[in-house]
DNA sequence: ATTTTATGTCAGCCTTGTTGACATATCTCA
DNA sequence: TGAGATATGTCAACAAGGCTGACATAAAAT
């Protein structure tokens, strides 16, 4: 089927052949890249008798101290509910903690525990080790290029927020 | 906490940094990307009562058809019977068809129908659309790099099979 | 002829998502 | 002050998509 679609550099098909010619590559490498991502904590959560939803959880609460439920639930995009589940196993076990908020005392603020924090950096480290070391054999320039490349992957009304997130969070 | 760490432009000190400071920028963007990346099918699937699991199975198999049971295990690394409750309903619905083998009478080779192709197709030019969009406003080499990127995110192991998947697909 | 391989299937369990309904405490605003 | 909005918690039920273990069959391989 590829075979009827004519040479590709024809300057003045470019644009729509991008629409017709689906990309094959990065689907699938997107698909197979994320899915080792996320591979490495799996095994060490396993462990904690934690899961991935665990994992997400305590990775934005070490990030961001203070955070409420409503903020995660924005993050997350998962209910309420859902949240609850996890979240009353990882204090329960200690690895999180909630205070009532100081100026809206109907509030949750999400800390991390000492232990929290260990086992968060612990599976951040993890990741890092395999996102980092992809970088090695390329150009310098190419972290700046991978991360840009992502952040236009997300959806326009979001990388805003996930820009202040990601890059503003920690100096608060 | 980051306080403590010194400034990070010593040059000697340049490996053992990117051992101990977690990217939270990748890791972050990463997530959130592939969110977004696999979001566009699921409204999709949802009107023909599919789920992801349906398109990963369409998809490898709209991609190469004539694939067994076991190589399809092998990509998707779930158990046969996670594989047969999905595999069971696209065939049930006529979106793959399943037919003995030739050559060993015990395999099933695995194809897309007509609808099932139109299906797998139509799925990867929205993801299509959003990841060759996100390369608009870089540089040219942007793409290369991006997907030598995420191959190399990819386990050492499986490098070399997905490489054949994803580059050596529909030539065969 | 026996064993191994490729696949199918039954039964039950777990995690993590969902919806809907309802409870409580606190804040806001008229 | 009192009514309503907001932030959170909780109960119950359900669905998708993973998992394990056990067992069955047909065909290939030895």
């Amino acid at each position: 089927m590829p075979d009827a679609i004519p040479a590709v550099h024809s300057p003045t098909l470019g644009k729509d052949l991008l629409d017709e010619l689906p990309a094959y590559d990065l689907i699938e490498l997107f698909f197979f890249a994320y899915r080792d991502f996320v591979s490495d904590p799996d095994r060490i959560l396993d462990e904690y008798g934690f899961g991935r939803a665990h994992h997400r959880v305590l990775h934005f609460v070490d990030r961001q101290p203070g955070l409420t439920i409503a903020e995660l639930l924005d993050i997350l995009r998962i209910t309420k509910q859902s949240l609850n589940r996890v979240l009353k196993e990882l204090i329960e076990k200690d690895f999180v903690e909630s205070r009532m908020g100081t100026s809206d005392r109907r509030q949750r603020l999400l800390y991390v525990t000492g232990q929290g924090h260990d086992l968060a950096l612990k599976l951040a480290k993890l990741q890092t080790r395999r996102i980092l070391g992809a970088l090695a054999d390329l150009e310098p320039e190419a972290k700046e290029l991978v991360s840009s490349y992502l952040l236009r992957v997300i959806d326009p009304d979001d990388r805003e927020h996930v820009e202040r997130l990601v890059f503003g969070a920690g100096k608060t």
